[in-house]
DNA sequence: TTGTATGCGTTATCAT
DNA sequence: ATGATAACGCATACAA
């Protein structure tokens, strides 16, 4: 136990190298002795170590960031920690990166473009070890510049993406999206389908609904376009799209939503417009988030075992940070179609 | 649209110095001139301009910090950014943050005090310029050390903490608890009822409790020991408390539960052993955490508005962080009960 | 084994 | 209005 005094100022490797009696770069050699390389007495050492004790001192990192270059420090970046998908990955990165010594700088860009250009900015001038983008709207160009800008290792969730120095974590949403669609007609016997998707301008948007249209396709049908709707990503969203739905003369028999949250809210507001649900429309959404198990009835959806993609993007990281020039990396996540009550 | 080429280095004031045929501190004058009181030529200040714009340059934060002590950087500590009550927290944090040009670093400690020691130790090497601790184990002790050692600007989520230097946001609970539960008897005429608690070494623990306890009392009733369960915060083990109950001959017709995930766990459970709610066992939860809306029965609970609480603790910090010498300010928070179906 | 000297990129205090 | 110069706290090359 310390008995840390009224010290205004803190304790630097200066006066812990006054109080043992020995020079500054001593201090700081047995503080850092990592490589044995280097041998210090035994007495010194001892020395040292007191009066580190004895002063509670603790290395500055801002002075060791500007000698070593080094922040300790990794930036994330998520689209809305609100949203149940994203708490996970970011628990499991902070998880990784407090075992390895790293403190975490988060940001949320809610999946707005310019957010994203801010975050990268603002990193160019914090200049930590590590970056993690979560679902980005960011470009391979964009990512190039960060790249070239801050040299720093980038991990990213996102299919979209392929550059040479930049390792990611992807879903083949697509081909989730076409089997959970053709089992909602093939299995299911659905013929009148319904989706929910978001904007094209967002990464997942183009690809979710092609497996959804190339279903459509393969089985010979086709969709009203009253039908195929736009949302946000939000809960709120899906419900607002769920109560104009319900001034529709015909709905569709089942509904394929790009995420839960919006899944949710159409199913809310359905339900609370007398809807049944499954009986009336299905309805399969993508994520696997925790409310899809609390909502009745329970959702039908494509997983995502988010606390696996967070390992995943920051074991790359990781490993990237300590060997900058291994070759670029994809790790596959899988998306599988996990079936509960809601079809 | 500058065009980074590929720059291995980062650009320092140096080169933009160079470039633009001036000293480096004149660089540095121009991009740091808040106060008019120091004047410069528009024919530098244009040339140095086109210096910065040329090279990319950014400021090194790193070298910033170590010079001016601040690091544009504030810490914040969560329990659990996977329990849904903490992601609004964290998110309006984040906001007030970025408005003010910080940002932010999150870590988790899973009500875990020896994580958040770890914390604390973190910090001090890291010297941020300001600390949002949320609901936390820490003692007085604990935050007079962390502050006279850091010197830094500290606010924190709970009623416990009362320390001249750190401001704290707080809700009532004991209140909220005794209003609900006296509502839950006198209301709805309940007079055989369950509690499900967290260990009492957990700040809200005893309060809550005893507010429950009060309410039990004031209307003369007695609980059953084996209908005081305590548990842990989460849905699971909410749950697993639900599991362990149906085993009992005779359940309470009504449970108090100190957070909204455990309650939600407890009525997931209970339904599946095919206990009806609120016919057989009414529900009141605490937090007003988004799956309350969702479950079915909605969950009645006492309501927390979180991104008012984030609001708040960042309104606070960057408050003292600009005026050190503020004295200690406590705001509350309001927790009223939101009567759903549950009950 | 340890001490001296240097520089990381800023900001700030002097001069001029 | 601007240029030298120093200092923040640390890690490292070099000397001893």
């Amino acid at each position: 136990m310390s008995t840390p005094t009224k010290t205004k100022k803190l304790a630097t490797m200066r006066d812990v190298a006054k109080l043992a009696g020995v020079s500054q770069p001593t201090v700081s050699r047995v503080l850092n002795q990592k490589d044995t390389s280097i041998s210090i007495s035994d007495e010194t050492r001892e020395k040292v170590i007191a009066a580190v004790e004895q002063l509670g001192y603790r290395p500055n990192m801002a002075a060791r960031s500007l000698r070593t270059q080094k922040t300790k420090l990794i930036a994330v970046l998520i689209a809305d920690i609100t949203n149940s998908f994203y708490p996970h990955i970011a628990r499991s990165i902070q998880s990784v990166a407090r075992e390895e010594g790293y403190d975490v700088m988060i940001a949320n860009s809610d999946h707005i473009y310019q957010n994203e250009l801010l975050f990268c900015e603002s990193i160019k001038s914090r200049a930590v070890d590590g970056i993690i983008l979560v679902p980005i709207h960011l470009t391979e160009h964009d990512l190039h510049d960060l790249y070239t800008q801050t040299n720093t290792p980038i991990s990213v969730l996102g299919q979209h993406i392929n550059h040479p120095k930049v390792d990611v974590v992807w879903a083949d949403d697509e081909e989730a999206v076409f089997k959970a669609t053709s089992w909602l007609i093939q299995e299911k016997g659905h013929s009148r389908l319904g989706y929910v998707g978001v904007p094209d301008t967002l990464p997942p948007g183009p690809r979710r609904y092609k497996g959804f249209m190339r279903a459509i396709e393969k089985a010979q049908l086709t969709v009203a376009p009253e039908h195929i709707l736009e949302g946000d990503f939000t809960l709120e969203g899906g419900r607002h799209l769920g109560q104009n739905l319900l001034k529709l003369d015909t709905l569709p028999t089942a509904f394929m939503v790009t995420n839960d949250a919006m899944a949710l809210g159409l199913m809310l507001a359905l339900q609370e417009g007398g809807v049944r649900i499954p009986e009336d429309v299905a309805v399969i959404g993508y994520d696997d988030i925790p409310e899809a198990r609390i909502i009745r009835p329970a959702l039908t959806t494509i997983e995502q075992n988010s606390a696996d993609i967070g390992y995943k993007l920051a074991h790359l990281l990781f490993e990237r940070m300590e060997n900058p020039d291994l070759p670029s990396r994809r790790l596959e996540t899988p998306n599988n179609l996990v079936i509960r009550d809601s079809t």
